[in-house]
DNA sequence: AGAGCAACTCTCAAAAAGAGACCTACAATC
DNA sequence: GATTGTAGGTCTCTTTTTGAGAGTTGCTCT
């Protein structure tokens, strides 16, 4: 028997370092689906100085689409790591800021930051590596 | 003058936590690609407990597709996170291990599986609040 | 002899992402 | 006073990714 699968309500699930895995209802693939889109991240990382307006983002991140752009903010603040914020100027400007929940994430992402620089020469090597050996 | 923009080689560049942002070449970029992937991470999580074979992890990950299962590994060997070793039985058996990268990889991300465990409940409320509030 | 496993690959359909045009309303420029 | 620009989007169309599932090769077990 597989120390890897468990129960949960009398369910085969699988186990993954002791969390659940859970196909539908797994905490760890709910918040991974959210730092794993292609901008989430990114997002975060962007709002990590200060809030942003719209265009502002845009031009932080000059290839993301608008359409994208646009629709992670929304995913971002439906999962409550972002505020919208409209100001009633004119025309009206809309500020997007990192909430605590998004601070704190933040935190987590700038370990990754770190992370990357210093392994990113290892993983170029590895990847020069597979791909010159046919 | 923002800033959250830079110089480097003369091209102005967004910088995001004090790293250079350039759309290609970027050493964050590059590495959330790869814990950003749908499975990727899942992956590497799966591989904590020791080696496991194709089909073992098939079975561990049972809503990932035999396509997805190959190019997710391929992708995660090519970067240099996990081994691939493939034993001459008869039919031969191919185990798939996480490497010293991998491992340092997986430090990581079990501080997100804990921020996970520890933040589920609040992205949910924040989830069903903002769903609820046409 | 027939079924099953292991580790894939291949093809086709569905879903997600990207490019870019379009929209409303105001402000500044020529 | 006509054009151009900005802000914060939406809409449509095309391309890229994913997913579902059948097919492959060779051996083993019943």
């Amino acid at each position: 028997m597989n120390k890897l699968t468990g129960d949960v309500k009398g369910k085969r699930v699988a186990m993954v370092c002791g969390v659940p895995m859970d196909v539908e209802n797994c905490p760890v693939r709910d918040v991974m689906d959210n730092i794993g889109g292609k901008w989430n991240s990114l997002m975060i990382l962007s709002l990590a100085d200060g809030p942003l307006r719209f265009s502002g983002l845009r031009r932080l991140i000059p290839d993301i689409s608008q359409r994208m752009l646009t629709q992670t903010l929304r995913d971002l603040q439906r999962d409550g790591y972002i505020s919208r914020t409209v100001f009633p100027t004119q025309p009206p400007s809309v500020e997007y800021a990192l909430t605590d929940l998004g601070r704190s994430l933040l935190e987590l992402l700038k370990h990754f930051v770190d992370w990357s620089l210093a392994n990113h020469a290892a993983i170029r090597t590895a990847r020069d590596t597979y791909d010159g050996a046919p």
